[in-house]
DNA sequence: ATGACGATTTACT
DNA sequence: GTAAATCGTCATA
């Protein structure tokens, strides 16, 4: 009995494992074995190669997004704008290149390497709400980077995720994906999904 | 080889 | 509100 999250969990479709990794915990392993966790309360859902805002958007398949091709429960991490990473779960099947992008956390352990982590780039004092409320302040708080994409997240000893709290589907708000204005009439599809009322909600 | 740009964050007016 | 930071990736040539 585990309480980590399950290859069938994550062979969803996105917008399915994007509801329900809400409230689940996301957990990283430093090597000295301290824990940094935070439950997720912002993801957003990545639909393949229909989906213009997807990297995966008409079959691309490069060796960015590789690792969007791989079976539901592996780790997409991306870097973006010359300076950040952002976290993906992947799921689906084998060559079905969809994912979900984790948005937001709410910090659960280990705050205090969080604000070490994220003190590289930001001034003291940072409230709770803004330590892991966006999709690089999360990877920069748990210190997660090009290292892990392509990691499995039902083996890996680094990172993975957890059984947490029980979101009842009526405390779920939906609305449209962020930045991704370019991406036509995909753009304003509801597949952001978060925690109705959470701070920690990157807006 | 070159150039445009990005699933963002931060600082500043 | 606007703009800078900062560079890997990918399409084009």
């Amino acid at each position: 009995m585990t309480l980590r999250f399950t290859r069938r969990f994550s062979r969803a479709d996105s917008a399915s494992l994007a509801r329900r990794l809400l409230g689940q915990r996301l957990v990283r392993m430093l090597d000295d074995g301290s824990r940094i966790a935070g439950i997720i309360v912002e993801t957003e859902a990545y639909l393949g190669e229909v989906d213009r805002a997807a990297h995966s958007f008409g079959g691309r398949r490069t060796p960015r997004n590789e690792a969007m091709y791989a079976e539901g429960g592996a780790a997409y991490v991306y870097f973006t704008y010359g300076l950040h990473f952002c976290f993906n779960v992947v799921a689906g099947r084998t060559d079905e290149p969809i994912a979900v992008l984790v948005r937001a956390l709410e910090p659960a352990e280990g705050s205090e390497f969080m604000r070490a982590f994220r003190a590289r780039r930001a001034s003291e004092g940072l409230p709770d709400t803004l330590l892991c409320s966006g999709p690089a302040r999360l990877c920069q708080a748990l210190a997660i980077d090009r290292s892990h994409n392509g990691l499995d997240l039902t083996e890996s000893d680094h990172l993975w995720i957890e059984r947490g709290r029980r979101v009842p589907p009526a405390a779920i708000a939906a609305g449209p994906r962020i930045g991704i204005d370019s991406a036509g009439v995909w753009a304003r599809k509801p597949l952001r999904f978060w925690i109705a009322g959470n701070p920690h909600v990157s807006r």
